[in-house]
DNA sequence: GTTCCACGCGTTTTT
DNA sequence: CGCGTGGAAC
């Protein structure tokens, strides 16, 4: 015990021993609220208060779960196998295999996700014969996921006007094609178990008097639904630890709402708040940073992050001239950081969105520096591997029309658009799956599609007793997709993932403890996560807790769908780490780039238009600034180019809430021209670039203008010329209006005032 | 059924 | 500017 104790700070100590009631922990960054999680689990099991079995544990991320067990592995003797610990959808996957029944679910129901949802609901479109331009499928999924969050089945939404109440009706016919064809997306694991739940008293019962202590993760990512989820599982009087940072909340446009943490202390009758303001991952000149700037937000529920580690460098600051000449200097910078022995991978280059990469990726090419892009396709989502997938989940239940529709003519085997209109028509018309379907077909779609059977029946019986991994190899040759990729002129790297397919599979089984030679289609009482065999004494299941019996082949579909995998990149070499700030969330770096700091940028102009927008993109910034352990990196640019068209950008608001002490400008400090404040009473200041032009004018309609002139315009306001450009009546001024941003006038039409 | 070009669109995205 | 989608032509 006193072992498993050490080395907390008083902080951390109190909160892991804090007594059985419910506690909410602000943990800023860096704080070691892992550490303090999986220590109060162990805490609670070494002390006695709960068994494994009493214990629920809550992330979002798979890698959290998975970082949680294994340091809670660590730290106990007992097999963590018991314990219930794992993502949100992960557990709620978990409790509709258990009871699929009472969830109205046939046993080996697939997972959709975001992209099998959008086809789906694109299919929808089409067999209803709705108009796409009307109700576009991405606008219809997030309406519909919208819904879900909030707990709302299509008859329980209220529309307000006839476009939505198509959308209902349309949200209720996605509802029947996915109840049809056995499929749920992610939203509806959550607001399936949630009914579950809420319906089914004993199972409820249940479950709330077994887990006793439930500890969330990232509390403050929560949505409306997991929020009432995790009421309803304490609702028998468990004790909730939830660790979160109201600072850190950046999901808000997905749903997560803060708002979870003061609903929570109200709802739990919070007695407990700790807060963990220690920071041992940065330097104080980092932290000062940080915490000025997101001072400038109202509503926080109030944390100030400290260091023991000294102020360390300054923060330093540049201002390219071009987003190609930022590039450029990440790249020098980061050559000798590595110069000077730091690891690649210890150093990370922050970007708001994807779109900037490029041109940093451009620039670390062309110097020969190893780099690694995070985001993107991850493994599991890759065309090719969807399209294995899809043929996998044939093996499993060829009934399963969205995987038909996916393969049954991929690669192309002459099975056309009309072929299958007709039969998707005979299918509705016999009310069965397009598969069952086919034996009425007549004519050469008949005799095509009976080839499809033959090759889907002849492959489910040749892979009967085979293992997982020998499954997908022979499923990714006699599909035809191994040929198919071959004749294609880029399709190496595509046959090259379908290989890593075997690989992963085995890896599957290996981290499951599945034995590797146990037939894929073997109904055995593995479940994902968590065999409920491990014990000597046998098979270890609570009353009330069905024993699942899934097939291997059905537990590594669950897995392919909850868990993209991560993106495709070059392992084993020491690399740069390029990933957007939403991508950092949770990591930490020796040295980070926070690149593009621009109004528009950073903060997004999007954002502006939200309510709270601005705020959730400082959280960001704070986010971003926080992951830096020992240097920081600032850069910004005067032009962009966006969108094929160059952009004068000012300086990130940002910039300017950062004190200027713990700065370090590497390009000289923007002169200030001039300075006031808005209408809206906001201060702000205008600036021209530190490379200033000479002072030159150009004249139009005879009035002069100069560069570096204070001037008014009626929408935009105040501003000061930027530069000049064309003669006579074609003079055009680049202006800074400050917070309207920079904007390039005619002058022989718009209207401007001279200030004094 | 395949291929090619024009057009449009371009924040972030744990599951 | 560069990509992915979708329509029209081979």
């Amino acid at each position: 015990m006193q072992k498993l104790l050490e080395n907390l700070n008083l902080e951390q100590l109190a909160a892991v021993t804090l007594p059985a009631q419910s506690a909410l922990i602000l943990a800023g960054a860096g704080s070691g609220k892992t550490r303090v999680l999986t220590t109060r689990i162990a805490w609670l099991l070494k002390t006695g208060q709960i068994s494994t079995q009493g214990v629920l544990a809550v992330t979002f991320t798979n890698k959290a779960a998975r970082e949680m067990t294994a340091r809670l592995s660590g730290m106990i003797s007992a097999n963590t196998r018991g314990m219930w610990i794992g993502t949100f959808h992960g557990l709620c996957n978990r409790l509709l295999r258990a009871h699929y029944h009472d969830a109205a679910l046939p046993q080996s129901f697939q997972i959709l996700d975001s992209q099998d949802q959008l086809s789906s609901i694109r299919r929808l479109l089409r067999a209803n014969n709705v108009d796409d331009e009307q109700y576009p499928p991405r606008a219809l999924a997030y309406y519909i996921n919208n819904a879900k969050e909030r707990g709302l089945r299509a008859v329980n939404v209220e529309a307000f006007d006839e476009h939505e109440q198509r959308m209902v009706e349309l949200y209720g016919l996605y509802e029947e094609q996915c109840q049809r064809e056995g499929v749920v997306d992610f939203a509806e694991l959550l607001l399936r178990s949630y009914e579950l739940l809420s319906r089914n008293v004993l199972l409820r019962e249940h479950y709330q008097a077994r887990f006793r202590h439930i500890l969330v993760d990232e509390f403050q990512d929560t949505n409306d639904l997991q929020y009432q989820w995790l009421r309803l599982m304490a609702g028998g009087g468990a004790v909730v630890f939830a660790v979160g940072d109201d600072d850190q909340s950046i999901y808000a446009f997905r749903g997560a709402n803060v708002g979870n943490m003061t609903a929570f202390q109200r709802d739990f009758q919070v007695q407990n708040l700790i807060r963990l303001e220690q920071n041992y991952r940065s330097h104080g000149n980092i932290l000062e940073a940080a915490n000025a700037l997101i001072a400038n937000n109202s509503r926080r529920l109030g944390k100030n992050l400290r260091t023991e580690a000294g102020h360390g460098e300054p923060v330093r600051v540049f201002e390219a001239t071009s987003d190609l000449n930022e590039a450029q200097y990440l790249v020098e910078e980061a050559k000798s950081l590595v110069a000077e022995g730091r690891l690649r991978s210890e150093i990370a280059i922050l970007y708001r969105s994807n779109a900037q990469s490029r041109v940093i990726e451009h620039a670390l090419f062309s110097a020969g520096i190893p780099y690694r892009v995070y985001g993107g396709l991850r493994f599991f989502e890759r065309a090719e591997i969807k399209h294995a997938m899809a043929y996998l989940q044939l093996m499993d239940n060829p009934h399963n029309d969205s995987a038909f529709l996916r393969v049954v003519n991929f690669p192309t085997r002459g099975i056309g658009a009309r072929s299958l209109e007709q039969l998707q028509n005979m299918a509705r018309q016999h009310d069965v799956s397009l598969y069952a379907a086919i034996p009425y077909m007549s004519g050469k779609a008949g005799t095509s599609l009976a080839a499809f059977v033959r090759l889907v029946e002849g492959a489910r019986f040749e892979t009967q007793q085979m293992s997982l991994p020998e499954m997908v190899k022979m499923v990714i040759e006699r599909s035809g997709l191994i040929a198919h990729y071959q004749k294609e002129k880029e399709g190496a790297d595509r046959i090259e993932n379908l290989g890593e397919l075997v690989n992963a599979a085995l890896a599957f089984l290996h981290m499951e403890g599945i034995p590797q030679d146990m037939p894929a289609l073997y109904a055995s009482q593995v479940f994902q996560g968590t065999p409920i065999l491990p014990t000597e004494s046998g098979v270890e299941v609570l009353e009330g807790e069905p024993v699942v019996e899934m097939t291997p082949l059905v537990a590594f579909l669950t897995h392919a769908s909850l868990e993209a995998g991560e993106s495709q990149a070059q392992e084993g070499q020491d690399a740069l780490q390029l990933m957007t700030v939403h991508a950092a969330k949770g990591l930490e770096f020796d040295a980070v780039f926070i690149t593009g700091l621009e109004e528009g940028l950073f903060p997004h102009e999007n954002s502006t238009q939200e309510v709270d927008g601005l705020e959730e993109e400082r959280r960001l910034m704070y986010v971003a600034i926080t992951r830096a352990k020992q240097r920081l990196y600032l850069s910004c640019s005067q032009t962009r180019m966006l969108h094929g068209r160059t952009k004068y950008n000012i300086q990130s608001r940002f910039l300017d809430e950062l004190p200027e002490g713990i700065l370090k400008w590497i390009t000289p400090k923007k002169q200030v021209y001039w300075s006031g404040s808005t209408s809206s009473g906001a201060s702000h200041a205008f600036v021209v670039p530190a490379v200033a032009p000479l002072a030159a004018t150009r004249s139009t309609g005879g009035a002069t203008w100069r560069i570096g002139e204070a001037i008014f315009h009626k929408k935009f306001g105040d501003g000061v010329i930027v530069s000049l450009e064309g003669e006579g009546a074609q003079v055009r001024a680049h202006i800074n209006f400050g917070r309207e941003g920079m904007k390039l006038l005619d002058l022989s039409i718009a209207k401007l005032e001279r200030l004094a």
